[in-house]
DNA sequence: GCTTTAAAAAGTAATGT
DNA sequence: ACATTACTTTGGAAAGC
């Protein structure tokens, strides 16, 4: 059995609008945070789905905190409705892109991480500034946070499918770290 | 000509500047840190391998020798936290620590994360405490590192665990608090890696 | 580089009971 | 001595400083 992989976030962008005149966003959509001088993007949380989305003037918005790109499409076309029942003028459907997805998961061994810092490029290991080991992948181009307990965070996704591959990579170097 | 002559004498004056600038904060960062020669000229060098692959560009130079430093330090040995090196210079963690991972890159900087038992002597010395406190406490530690007991976890909260138990054990007991301050951690960390080493290597601390 | 957003991992820290 | 909350690390986009 392969180690479960567990979707914990998924960042995507997209366009829905041109012009956008965000103090008039921030008082249609009710949980709206719009403080130009600290960021030039108005914050909007959703419960359902979980997710903040930040809306700019350029009309480009972001949204994360989905557990899928589905989950972050449904986020999307809800306040695409909210404005355009509100009069604004916006995109119905947008081209949504996945920009970064996070995943965990348990490789199942105790890896020594001192023994993978000591023989794997692209290693960064610092217990005195974080506990978990830094590494770098060129293919899938991701970074994976392994622990002393086994459980591992991926990052700078853009698939499933690349986790996947990010995960049987790691298994296959520390099979080796551990036999070497 | 004459403006390309004066040009390079700029360049010059302001490369020599900076050197100087950055040789005198190095000195006063490892004077108040107690540091020993080797250790600030293992740094001067650090940084002038800096200088010369042209890796202060976008950095400052302050932030560079607070780097140099914190790696010289490991790489003697004689460690210091990121803490105490931020404290002493006016570099936040975050930025030495930063600038230390992108030196050690291009420099080629190999170092394996720092040994507990490097801390040892300096906090045991800080606390007042013997040789054989000393010498318990980097057995403790060589045992912890054989049973995975350091892996994750921060060197100095180790360290001080290990140098509580070693005196406790011959009897020239510090408090957790004493020990905390010297090491730059909390009791509850203490507290933690205490119970961690007791129970996996089977020590009795009877109090 | 920084600012803001979300989420996980494990360790450490600050506060509170 | 506990618990809770919060910060460390990683990635990416957005617009502006």
């Amino acid at each position: 059995m392969e180690p479960e992989i567990k979707i914990v976030n998924v960042v995507v962008s997209t366009k829905i609008g041109d012009n956008i005149d965000l103090e008039e966003v921030a008082l249609i959509l009710e949980n709206a945070e719009y403080e130009p001088e600290q960021f030039p993007g108005l914050v909007c949380r959703l419960s359902v789905p979980k997710v903040a989305l930040l809306i700019f003037r350029s009309g480009k918005v972001n949204c994360t905190g989905a557990k899928s790109k589905e989950e972050a499409e449904i986020a999307i076309k809800k306040i695409i409705k909210e404005l355009k029942d509100a009069g604004i003028e916006v995109i119905e459907n947008p081209e949504i892109k996945i920009q970064n997805m996070v995943a965990t998961a348990d490789l199942g061994i105790e890896p020594n991480l001192d023994d993978i810092a000591l023989m794997v490029e692209g290693t960064e290991y610092e217990p005195e500034q974080f506990p978990g080991l830094v590494y770098r992948l060129d293919d899938p181009k991701v970074v994976v946070l392994i622990f002393g307990s086994g459980k591992v965070v991926i990052t700078g996704l853009k698939s499933e499918e690349d986790a996947k591959r990010a995960l049987n990579k790691i298994l296959e170097t520390i099979k080796e770290v551990q036999e070497l | 000509r004459l403006r390309k002559w004066q040009r390079r004498i700029r360049v010059s004056d302001a490369a020599e500047r900076n050197l100087a600038f950055a040789l005198s904060e190095l000195d006063r960062i490892t004077s108040k840190l107690g540091l020993p020669r080797h250790v600030r000229e293992n740094a001067a060098i650090i940084y002038r391998n800096a200088v010369e692959k042209g890796l202060i560009r976008g950095r400052s130079i302050e932030g560079v020798v607070a780097a140099a430093i914190y790696a010289a330090c490991r790489r003697c040995r004689v460690p210091r936290t990121l803490d105490e090196i931020a404290e002493a210079s006016r570099v936040d963690r975050k930025e030495i620590g930063r600038t230390y991972r992108f030196l050690a890159r291009e420099l080629n900087i190999k170092l394996t994360p720092t040994n507990p038992i490097d801390y040892v002597p300096r906090f045991a010395s800080e606390l007042g405490l013997p040789g054989e406190v000393e010498s318990k406490a980097i057995q403790i530690l060589q045992q912890a590192t054989e049973k995975g007991l350091t892996s994750g976890r921060g060197p100095t909260g180790v360290a001080a665990a290990a140098i509580y138990i070693a005196s406790v054990l011959l009897g020239c007991r510090r408090t957790q608090r004493e020990v905390a301050e010297v090491a730059g951690v909390t009791e509850v960390t203490i507290r933690n890696r205490y119970k961690e080493l007791t129970e996996h290597l089977d020590i009795d601390v009877t109090l």
